[in-house]
DNA sequence: GGGCTTTGTGTACAGTCGTTCACAAGTTGT
DNA sequence: ACAACTTGTGAACGACTGTACACAAAGCCC
């Protein structure tokens, strides 16, 4: 187990400020206590993320060390988490909505066929860059520690993969292919997809070199698979 | 984090004697303390791979817990790791030995090319099945907390998918494919059975049902990409 | 037999862990 | 305005952690 160094704190015990408001009316500092309410919260999974993007296991963090990251005190955990488990939960509810939010980009951007699959990588490989940490956690999920929340990702990811095919029988691309078919062929482009998702995260965040690669192989691998789906024949 | 219930010591604090060798000369119990060389080791991955098949993530486990299932004193540990990493990679090591007795047996069995999906997939899932620790710490891994262990994971799948594309070479299957695009195939091969994988290890062990469903769609899949593969035109 | 090396043991220490509790301070409802 | 509720705080607990050290027992070499 690769455990941090003995925390030393440099503040003093007690009560930290995350950011300083500026604009806030003038009161008296060392009354302030109160966040926007479900801020805290947002700063505990902000604070989870930002350790799972720091190369740390999801399933290896603590409670206080969360709160540590999250210059929060331990207990204030237990106001919004019940655990652990609890808050992984809760990242993979938000998880969804950077999913779908990547899902209306591409919808949106996507307009010819012929691009289709450059342009579709791009797009995702443009979300893992900027939500690194929430890509990482995915990652990590879909083989971690909680059957909760490798179910949770499991089920974003089949989600993902029923719209897909719901938008390329609209585009009426493979059209001999029956429905059956189809969820079978986008589940299996989602699941490569999401191995590449584990290529980008290897590398380091500014490699521009290796991320063409990732990119271009990742775009043969679809491309693959789409010929396969074209000549595809059920039986 | 997720933590066991609070560990209560049944046997006294003392020297452990994993099994009691019957067949052992008769000797002064109270002095027998040396194992067969290398047998503690072994003992201590074997008891890590047992804690990761109970559901454990490998990146959570320490040290003490490790010891404490292979009935041995933590100070022991040192004597044959470092840390927790140094024996991850070990671990890989052994997953590269498992590895290579699944592809031997799959060459010396898969000898027609019409059936060569369905008995490679069947192989594959017999051995998750008997060494599913393994697997799981392999599932695990590639998402993990160490990077050289992600690495040699890795580079195991590597290794893997170029002997398949020399296989398939040797085979004359996908005659037409350069050499650059027969590994991109196989690649691809790997990462769909490495997913696959996931799902078996996602139901519980003697779910045959569920198992038959994963057996079928992944060898669909492969279908899939040897079909694509095989209508392939490279540029 | 005597020394050297390897392996396992017991003790110990300082630091971290999850969790409980009582209390303070702010927010909301009336 | 006052009560009820929510949120943040600090201290405290017992258990567990990684690691260091000195020592004992067994195998190995000469």
């Amino acid at each position: 187990m690769i455990r941090a160094a003995p925390h030393v704190s440099i503040l003093p015990a007690g009560r930290y400020t995350r950011v300083i408001d500026l604009h806030a009316p003038i009161t008296d500092m060392t009354t302030q206590k109160r966040r926007r309410p479900g801020e805290t919260r947002e700063i505990l999974m902000e604070a989870a993320l930002t350790l799972v993007g720091r190369g740390r296991h999801f399933a290896s963090l603590g409670i206080r060390e969360v709160t540590r990251q999250a210059e929060v005190v331990p207990t204030s955990f237990y106001r919004h988490f019940r655990n652990m488990d609890d808050l992984g939960l809760t990242l993979v509810d938000e998880l969804g909505v950077v999913l779908r939010g990547m899902m209306r980009e591409a919808r949106a951007n996507v307009l010819h066929a012929d691009k289709l699959m450059d342009e579709s990588v791009a797009i995702f490989v443009n979300h893992v860059q900027s939500n690194r940490n929430f890509f990482t956690f995915m990652a990590q999920g879909l083989a971690g520690e909680s059957q909760a929340i490798q179910q949770g990702i499991r089920n974003e990811m089949q989600f993902f993969a029923s719209e897909l095919a719901n938008d390329l029988r609209n585009l009426r691309l493979l059209p001999h292919l029956s429905d059956e078919d189809l969820d079978m062929a986008c589940e299996l482009v989602v699941r490569t997809v999401a191995f590449s998702l584990t290529d980008i995260l290897s590398i380091s965040a500014g490699d521009e070199e290796e991320l063409g690669r990732i990119r271009r192989q990742t775009t043969r691998f679809l491309r693959m698979i789409f010929i396969g789906a074209d000549h595809w024949q059920s039986g």
